[in-house]
DNA sequence: ATAAGGCCCTGACCGC
DNA sequence: TGCGGTCAGGGCCTTA
């Protein structure tokens, strides 16, 4: 599933491949794909623009077009947007295809229908329930002590939300509690100040590791030959620590990783390195900083 | 206001 | 081999 890093790797692949190219005509065979406008709109008004800008907010990609419009992208599960020249056979579960003007089509593709498309002069509007970006000065341990503030919701659960910090998704959420040693259970108001910078450190560890990871994956290669079976992210995946390893043992103390569902997600854990109970934010005499390697 | 559950979708997987 | 059932999950919506 695309994540924050995953996402940005794909904007920074599709730019050099965009940027500058017109759109000379578009299809789209599954209308539902198309958030904002509708799908009849969305074809009128995108023929003849040309893509300019290119950014990312959160798991959204930002195509800015001329005309101040903005191509919005959210892949959600499964979806993949990619060019392939002109007469490319046309893959299964191809939703919205546009031509451009170099012999190429950008098309978007998604088995489970979830990806969503908005094209919209006021992206703000569409990204306004977006918190903080994780690598930004207003992600600052303070602004998550006073969000988890009184909260009972499970950490991984406000982890999920998107307007706390924008970009994590199940996988990352996994990864950073692990790092950070506390149980995706844990009652978020209840987490003392120094397990919150823990987990705002390991929040952005993760991302920036992922993001080093997805795109040393890619290794230059096109986006064409950008094809991740399953959904499944780039080269980080091997390199994850609890996620989908069950029964496996923890890197760091042995235990077999455990699975149990947290907020409709399925959630893996050390329960020896992530303690739910007896956690007490007492005196570690150890130094709980220091990362063996 | 917060928390929890349902919904959208289809491929993969499992047991029979 | 084929079939039916279950699972996966991001974000939005509804319900309590």
């Amino acid at each position: 599933m695309p994540e924050l890093p995953e996402v940005e790797t794909y904007v920074r692949e599709l730019a050099p491949l965009l940027r500058g190219r017109q759109v000379l005509d578009a299809s789209v065979t599954w209308p539902r794909t198309i958030a904002l406008p509708t799908a009849e709109e969305f074809i009128a008004q995108i023929v003849g623009q040309r893509f300019v800008d290119f950014g990312r907010r959160g798991k959204y990609m930002l195509l800015g077009l001329t005309d101040n419009l903005t191509l919005i992208v959210h892949l959600r599960m499964t979806g993949h947007l990619l060019t392939v020249a002109d007469d490319a056979p046309l893959a299964a579960h191809t939703h919205v295809v546009m031509r451009l003007d170099n012999g190429q089509q950008l098309r978007f593709q998604d088995a489970r229908k979830f990806g969503r498309l908005w094209l919209t002069p006021d992206p703000a509007s569409v990204l306004a329930h977006l918190g903080p970006e994780p690598f930004a000065a207003d992600f600052h341990p303070d602004y998550l002590a006073a969000r988890l503030h009184g909260r009972s919701a499970p950490i991984k659960a406000l982890l999920l939300d998107q307007s706390l910090v924008a970009g994590v998704g199940n996988i990352y959420a996994d990864e950073a509690l692990f790092r950070a040693g506390i149980h995706p259970l844990r009652p978020a108001g209840t987490l003392p100040s120094i397990e919150i910078a823990a987990l705002h450190n390991a929040v952005q560890e993760v991302l920036r590791l992922g993001i080093a990871k997805a795109g040393s994956s890619l290794g230059g290669s096109s986006l064409q030959n950008y094809s991740r079976p399953g959904g499944a992210p780039g080269g980080f995946q091997e390199e994850f620590k609890v996620f989908r390893r069950t029964g496996q043992p923890c890197p760091q103390c042995g235990a077999p990783i455990v699975r149990s569902v947290v907020a409709q997600r399925g959630t893996h854990f050390c329960p020896h390195c992530q303690p739910l109970a007896g956690h007490i934010a007492s005196s570690r005499r150890d130094a709980s900083d220091s990362n063996p390697g």
